[in-house]
DNA sequence: AAATTTACTTTCAAATTGCAAGTGCAAATA
DNA sequence: TATTTGCACTTGCAATTTGAAAGTAAATTT
């Protein structure tokens, strides 16, 4: 959110500056598991996220390099959001984040089994869909 | 924070209806890792977070069953804060955030040292520290 | 050429935050 | 024992942020 203001140098205080609100981890979300990539796409989520909060939220994902913009390959009028490197890894927290929720929260089905699979082994969970999101981008660089 | 509202049925976003602000994991780092268990202790942390957010937050978290109150053995005056099992779990959370955050950011020594350790075997620094805070909580429930 | 889509910006009310001061009880001090 | 200090808050209020709705401009479709 804040590219400037630090209020510790505590590393989680410096995490939370960049992802710690209801929104910005969430997007993070959609680019990861959703195959959502543009404004329209992350607008249409579930949780109904306003349009000022989303662009709000974009703008400072990518002022902090956790996002970046690229030029769609469909049209001119679509702009095509990815993760970056640093936002790819953020993958190990949120994978942790669903873990953690599967154990107190009741869990959609469709994404009980990814959990599962992810608890089965992290490593190999983490390795696999880092590989899915990094051939995004190579695959949309080698095109442009 | 809120106990009620519920944005969608994705437990990411569940989760960052309980800690998803720029405080509350804050305080669950300062019970994790900062030797932390009161109002003031959490009050005096460099972030420098406001009287009444603080009041909220640990509201929050309590009504989350995060944490839980207690009567403080050295005074009455006093309450002990401290994480329930709930609150413990959150923890391999935490450590990836602090792992993310030590490849992007500048990370003070003593911090550096601990983050190396949960590194080198994840989940014999998950089960280590979980040790020690499960210990602090039957401790205590044994002396009162 | 007109309507629609896309990625936003603007407006404004409502909610939340942050700062400062205050409250009430417990404990320490004079 | 009277008074001051410590602790865990609450209250009041201005400033910021959020959320809902409407608007804008360029690109695309009809």
């Amino acid at each position: 959110m804040n590219t400037n203001k630090k209020r510790s140098d505590c590393p989680l205080s410096c995490s939370l500056d960049v992802f710690g609100d209801k929104w910005s981890l969430l997007i993070i979300r959609d680019l990861m598991f959703g195959n959502k990539c543009t404004y329209n796409d992350f607008l249409k989520s579930e949780e109904g996220i306003a349009t000022n909060i989303l662009a709000s939220r974009l703008k400072g994902l990518e002022e902090n390099g956790v996002i970046e913009k690229s030029a769609h390959p469909d049209s001119k009028a679509k702009i095509l959001y990815r993760l970056t490197q640093k936002g790819i890894e953020l993958l190990p927290i949120l994978m942790e984040v669903y873990i953690w929720s599967e154990k107190y929260y009741e869990i959609p089905t469709d994404i009980k089994a990814t959990i599962k699979e992810a608890k089965k082994d992290k490593d190999k969970f983490v390795k696999q869909v880092t590989e899915t999101l990094k051939n995004k981008i190579t695959e949309h660089k080698s095109s442009s």
